[in-house]
DNA sequence: TATGAATGAGTCTTCATTCAT
DNA sequence: GATGAATGAAGACTCATTCAT
């Protein structure tokens, strides 16, 4: 329903053109916003094609099938998460200072845009079948563990953290405490009768996320 | 599909007889099998009327609608959750080994039985429609943050935990580091390339869940 | 779209009861009226539906596809054949006015009804895929191998016909000399620029058949 | 699929070049495999421009429609059954010699190529509308029956025929005994438990039709 | 001339829900 | 209560044909 982070689907005014990319990155934003919102099952082709303005063939002339455009979309949406986390450059700062820049952002990419957290969860109902798919999701994920060794590496060495963390089962639970909290959100209100969503619990959240990670990483 | 720590639903030989109950139960049991297994959108009312050998029409007899029918299996699920919480009797205990075996407990809830994960990802896809309209779903929690409380409380008193930590929050810290391995685990299997379904990753996993909340809570 | 002898489809204004037997006859009545005017490929589901006065989701509900819709229409029409050839009790007879029984049985059955004909002939363009799932069709021809046999033989004692003749090819060719006039008979009526479909060229046609395989029957 | 008769698409590279009698060529050899293979309905222009390695507006700047393609391929297939049958020289030879020859060359051609029998079962299935469109188709038939006219003729006068026998009728069941096998070698194969496309099978009809042609001709 | 993106009217099939029996 | 036939509104996907480039 919501993804602010990608660009606004280029309109040109009823999309008449033949140009082949305009047309697929249409379809794929347009889908991004289709399944996060309802997720596989409950996400339709004709709303995609209507919020894309583009015939309906078009998509399966583009991609094949439902399950096609879905694993494009799924693809294109780790792509933008980690090539985002590339940016940060950790490894130019401090230990500490790293970690908390890496949690937060974890954190804050979850505020700013929620459609990566519901198709991870809808892909994870249906046992991964299209991301299984994929020649080029591992790939993408090699320098994650990279940078996380790194860190710990270089804070273990200076003594800011512990020296027997598992860079992997770390990044998880890095991950954890954040997602959760969003893919839950929902449920969690309603469980506690408050509401998560506000601006004032996500920085309640935030807080907490950021200092239970540092406590856990103290030797 | 697979939900083993659910009692079978109860046959009885081509289910013919008036047993109110028995019924009501059966289509229940059929419908988390087949919600956890394919979500809302994707389960089909026919195929839970097969599986609990019950007629469609029974369905919406005793449960209205397929959205009604969804309700007590959410809130059937969320009672067994928490009752078998209840079972825990966690104030008998030292306060580490209360957070011990809180978050064993939790993992391994989780080990036993991943259609109360399936259930709720899918619930808030959908904005947590179906829980809303619950009467009980709060009150069954309240029980959950005293017992935190108490725990980081009597923990603190005695020096073993921080005392600035606020139990809501840790509660849903800990579950976070359960839930998101459990919630996450095709699509995190298939971006690490490893198999995070086996005994042995379930184990690695459990062990670095509970060492890091214990980290965690350290003065 | 020409099925005279089918009994006509009970129509029973609109349809509407819960009539299990009823609806599934009228399904295949409807259905061998449009595979046998249109092929399978060109066969529309809509269109059975509206002409058997019924829901389109009844003819999932009884027949599971239109693949399977075709195979009892085909089923069906083989049975008419078989079984109506069955009345005419040959061995009663002399072998030479059983032959030309036979024979004339033959001709007369495709004036009668095209629309087996047109069902043979689609099925044979895919390569009788439908057919091949029949559980019934061979043994629904057994008897017809058995009775040519024992004409054959009793013509061939009293010397009426040769005794060298193999009676499946024999039937085969009986078949072909009526069932290739009538099932090419637009693409013959046009390169010889006649019109075959002419009661007169019936008559023509069905005197030369028989004359034809008794002339080649002779010792 | 399978119309080794039939000279190869001629695949010139890329076929990018501006060879205009080529690429109708093209276009209607991949069309003749085409619709042999699935028939009009089931026959698809994409896939007849795929084959042909032509773009697909090719196919309409050349025949307008798909029905304007379909009447070329039969037009054309027409042509090439009836001048190879004019190769035979039949006039040449022996009455009875003739006739065997013609028997056999025909039953042969099917063995050879069976998309001929495919396009015309299909376009009776439609009533023959597309060559009745045809201007050409008529008068490439007049040869055949004076042929046919010719041989019993010569063959009545020397005693080896019957000369009460019609040409056209005749031809009719010439063509019939050996199209019928073949048209319908899958369902017969089916009825039958036997497999008809065999070798073997094919040299023992080949054998019958001979026979029984010759037999039912004799005075 | 040649390309293939784009269109729109279908196609088969599914499914929650109702209701006559 | 119990059954399962019946309904209608989609749903994914196809395809002959057109047309901008």
């Amino acid at each position: 329903m919501t993804t602010p982070a990608v660009p606004p689907v280029p309109q040109a005014a009823g999309r008449r053109t033949r140009d082949r990319a305009g047309t697929a990155i249409a379809i794929r934003a347009a889908a991004l916003d289709e399944f996060a919102a309802r997720g596989f099952s409950g996400g339709r082709v004709d709303r995609i094609a209507e919020k894309a303005q583009v015939n309906k063939g078009m998509i399966y002339h583009h991609y094949g099938s439902k399950d096609g455009l879905y694993l494009a979309v799924l693809e294109y949406a780790y792509e933008r998460a980690r090539s985002s986390e590339q940016t940060l450059r950790l490894d130019k700062i401090a230990p500490r200072e790293a970690m908390v820049r890496l949690v937060e952002f974890t954190f804050d990419s979850f505020v700013k845009d929620r459609s990566f957290i519901k198709l991870l969860n809808d892909e994870n109902l249906h046992g991964a079948v299209h991301l299984k798919q994929s020649q080029r999701i591992a790939e993408m994920h090699s320098p994650l563990l990279d940078n996380m060794r790194k860190i710990l590496a270089r804070g273990g060495a200076e003594g800011t953290f512990r020296t027997d963390l598992d860079p992997m089962q770390t990044w998880i639970s890095i991950a954890a405490v954040s997602y959760f909290y969003f893919s839950n959100i929902y449920t969690l209100s309603t469980i506690f009768r408050r509401d998560f969503n506000s601006r004032k619990a996500h920085a309640v959240r935030r807080q907490h996320v950021v200092d239970l990670i540092l406590s856990a990483l103290k030797p």
